[in-house]
DNA sequence: GTCTATAACTCGATAGAC
DNA sequence: GTCTATCGAGTTATAGAC
């Protein structure tokens, strides 16, 4: 007979657990109660499999901010027009951050509690290819095809307009009235949208 | 004689401590003993004058919260055109998030974690007049003078391109090594950089 | 009002039976 | 591997002298 609900072993079941505690409440506000709780098993189970909620929080961390930077290596180092890195970054960000509506947040929130430990932890050896996004931008202003932009305020632009309704989603849904589906479908929307709006404002 | 250092009594000297150690820690990361040293006193006296550090938080945070809805209102009630509307709110929400560059992630944060407690404590009476904003996005549409635009995503555009640079501003600065005068510098050309981006983007 | 000392409590961590 | 029971550190909160 086929199991329906696939099966998790204790491990699994507490790397869910913490995964969704920590990104709810963060390190400082998270309790290994409530991760026990939420996996089904008591806490000493915990401090078995991961000897401390430090270790246990810097796995689930390092695990989710590699996340937060997605596939943004790939696209932008690939050599398609600015215009098609765009609508494939912008695409593929909204995508990702669809899946874990809480990642953002929670990663910008860490790393400005902690900066340092950040940067050794998730950064350090490969950061994000920025300056070829940046060389690029120039040469297309040069070529007359985008107007002249600042290329750091463009970067700026392209991942505030992607993360931010991700951050201020609860205070969204609160401040409109709108619900959570009703959300869901302007964030599908807005993949098209964005883009959009991003290329309408730099072409000439 | 007259004192350069204003005198501040003991109340004001914890609610300027306690909103400096509540906006880098956060409720959960804050601990008491921070916010007496900063405020070069005893612990017994923060209970001693706000009782618990729950209250505490509220005073503070019903403070906070209400800066992160700046003039906004008055801004987008007012009679200009759409265009000067917007470069106003861009021009001032920068300009007032410079002052108090942990604010927005700070507020952010502490909705995600408490949407309830949230709504009742800010919002509840006047909620900010988006719908106004709203219909004089289409009635500018209908005239022709921008192009067709969802005008709740012209929103989300509009608040994503001026907050989000404050709550990604640590990591931002981990990332491409900018210092913090240079990045501050960023933030102030961003005011008329973000302005002709959302006007070149919707303007026909 | 302000301080010191300490009670009361929360929570991460460990011991030890099974 | 898993559980119950408990310890011990760290924090909020209070008692009581001045």
């Amino acid at each position: 007979m086929v199991k329906f609900r696939k099966e998790q072993n204790t491990e699994e079941k507490i790397l869910s657990a913490a995964k969704k505690v920590f990104l709810k409440e963060g390190m400082a506000g998270a309790r290994m109660q409530d991760i026990a709780d939420e996996a089904g098993i008591n806490k000493a189970m915990l401090h078995y499999y991961f000897r401390s909620k430090e270790k246990l929080f810097e796995k689930i961390f390092t695990e989710l901010s590699q996340h937060f930077f997605p596939r943004l290596v790939r696209i932008f180092e690939s050599d398609e027009s600015l215009f098609r890195k765009i609508e494939s970054f912008v695409g593929e960000y909204i995508d990702q951050m669809r899946q874990t509506p809480y990642l953002p947040i929670f990663v910008l929130n860490e790393v400005n509690r902690q900066p340092e430990a950040f940067i050794k932890k998730m950064m350090g050896d490969r950061k994000p290819p920025i300056k070829k996004f940046l060389v690029d931008v120039q040469a297309e202003v040069k070529k007359g095809i985008i107007k002249p932009v600042n290329p750091l305020q463009l970067l700026l632009n392209i991942i505030s307009l992607c993360v931010f309704p991700f951050v201020a989603r609860p205070m969204f849904q609160l401040v409109t009235n709108i619900d959570k589906t009703m959300f869901d479908k302007i964030l599908e929307q807005r993949k098209a949208e964005v883009s959009k709006f991003i290329i309408d404002a730099i072409k000439k």
